[in-house]
DNA sequence: GTCGTTTGCTAAATCGATTAAGCTTTAGCA
DNA sequence: TGCTAAAGCTTAATCGATTTAGCAAACGAC
């Protein structure tokens, strides 16, 4: 029942558990332990399948193995997939992956650094809600190994991985532009952080750039607190109060979904009435007829970056900031129908 | 930097580590710890905002407070919404989640139980891949708490929580003949396992009630170990294959997905060249046009039993076995066409 | 006044590993 | 032979909590 201890190799063998130790941590050759004596460690760790205990050895070094991965919702698509690569690539490592979710939800958030602080995670891989500062600042003060994903706190610099939520609007826009379409709507929520103002930003410049106008009125803010019925209403009704409204950009994956629908209950056909980009791809815009074009985000890179910064943090070399800022990737697909006829 | 430790408490108290241990534990009334000692050191744990160290606490109790979740595949719909629910309810009772995706891997699946284990988590949600079997044997043997989840061996009786996978079957197969189908596929895996036996055998018990035929040839198994295109390729030459076809089920969400693809590029209409009924719900079932009905597993419910059943192992009601099989739902949406036009 | 009981608390062992410090034994060299 | 150095281990402290066993003082009963 009780599993293999040190000491009972210590035992079996003959010699004290510090030996032990030395020997199965690679330390035979630097504390001068015998071939003969490592060897015959080695055999019986493996004999008896020892597997060390984290708990105990965690306890001595303060070291876990353990990193605390803090994502708005684990259940979306773009979160589940960089949860799936973060925790291939942390095994690697041989770190485990805790998780959580936090709606984007300031008091769920703290709750949530809270328990990984007590957990004693060794690192944080976190995706900030709104006024997340406090905490974040204090992680940083403490020196605790972290890296922001998917957004950032301006105000405080820290690591991050993120895509280049500027240059992915702004080649959507173009991309729209580019093809004639003239009455172009962003669609995005109200949210301040700052891959939203980025999308907006990036939007807008692109239409500046080509002397496109943007009114006001072109733009709508969806409540992130709307819930998917109003979302729905509030989309249905901007639409409807743009008549000659030729294409749409939403600026994340679940309102470009919402939309989707909305013009369907419009009775509007996508990539002929109405052209649709949508930020972030989604296996619905992959499939849908017609195909929906998006702005994707490299999921597999994000991932492995997030792991790669906080891997460099975990092995002390904590030197500078690593703020890496990746493309995002133009899928042209059948929604912008223009695009298709003209080409 | 370091933690507020129990000595610290007991220093600035004025009493033994011993003493702040019972009060801070509720012991102590049984303990006999007079109540203004017990005041004093309460007011001084928040004061300190002491947090006890989980590694400590583990080390001596033999419990992590940790479970750990292994599924087929964390960035599938299903799955991560299972993980959604499952670490919240976990949270409800102290416990984290360290969770890790097999991809239906047997070596996957070993690795990963074998990292738990050495992590000591207290309790296993597994998704069982093929071959588990002696794994998941002398995790029973060791009276680890356990449930399994999707599907179960059939040789070992153990918890597990799933869908009525045959009855949802069933109801999708009666639902088509009633609706006046007769030349009924089914799409499936060459999966051995359980989850799909019980849908196939769902399907088949349903067209044998209902008198109707299911020859061999309207079954057509997709090995899993096909890639993407592959699949597309097989599904299309099956359905070529069968001039009359008039409906196809599929007995996962994935093949549903290849499915819509298979039958979009053969340039057939869902719901009016042939009907289409999806084992799992999905984004992308509802928001397609037309909306793909599915069978739908009760997601929610899955991962509160989950957890229930696991918490009660974990409180030592190991005395008899739970098996809890939830009723899956028929979404009823446009893709079996004479549905809506027949009613 | 003595004995037994209760009250209120503490000492010390323990979980399993890591690690600084140190203790023998053998070797090397003059 | 005697002295230093290196080789090859071990002792014991430590991480922070839990928990068993038990001590000292106060109290009550006779």
């Amino acid at each position: 029942m009780k599993g293999v201890s040190i000491k009972d190799i210590a035992k079996q063998a003959g010699v004290s558990p510090t030996t032990v130790s030395f020997v199965l941590n690679g330390k035979a050759k630097e504390k001068r332990i015998s071939d003969q004596v490592s060897k015959k460690i080695l055999k019986l760790a493996s004999k008896l399948k020892y597997k060390p205990n984290q708990l105990a050895r965690g306890l001595r070094t303060g070291k876990t193995k353990t990193i605390g991965l803090i994502v708005e919702d684990i259940a979306n698509h773009f979160f589940a997939n960089v949860a799936k690569i973060v925790e291939e690539e942390a095994d690697k490592f041989g770190y485990k992956v805790l998780y959580g979710s936090t709606e984007d939800d300031l008091t769920k958030a703290k709750g949530l650094l809270e328990v990984l602080e007590y957990r004693q995670v060794d690192g944080y891989i976190i995706t900030p809600t709104p006024n997340l500062d406090k905490e974040i600042e204090s992680l940083k003060n403490a020196r605790k190994p972290m890296v922001l994903m998917d957004r950032y706190l301006p105000q405080i610099p820290t690591n991050y991985v993120m895509v280049n939520n500027f240059q992915g609007a702004f080649d959507a826009a173009e991309y729209l532009l580019n093809l004639g379409y003239g009455k172009i709507a962003l669609v995005t929520t109200t949210s301040e952080q700052i891959q939203m103002k980025e999308r907006l930003n990036g939007f807008t410049a692109a239409m500046k750039a080509h002397n496109a106008s943007f009114p006001r009125k072109m733009l709508k803010k969806i409540p992130f607190t709307a819930t998917k019925e109003e979302a729905l209403e509030q989309i249905k009704s901007f639409i409807k109060g743009i008549p000659d409204l030729d294409a749409i950009f939403f600026s994340t994956n679940y309102l470009g979904i919402y939309g989707i629908e909305s013009i369907k209950e419009l009775g509007l056909k996508i990539g002929e009435d109405v052209a649709v980009i949508s930020f972030d791809d989604h296996d619905l815009f992959r499939l849908h007829t017609p195909g929906i074009t998006c702005v994707a985000q490299p999921i597999n890179d994000i991932a492995r970056n997030l792991i790669q910064v906080l891997m460099g943090e975990l092995n002390g070399n904590v030197s500078q900031i690593n703020q890496v800022i990746l493309p995002a990737t133009l899928l042209k697909r059948e929604s912008c129908g223009k695009a298709t006829l003209a080409r």
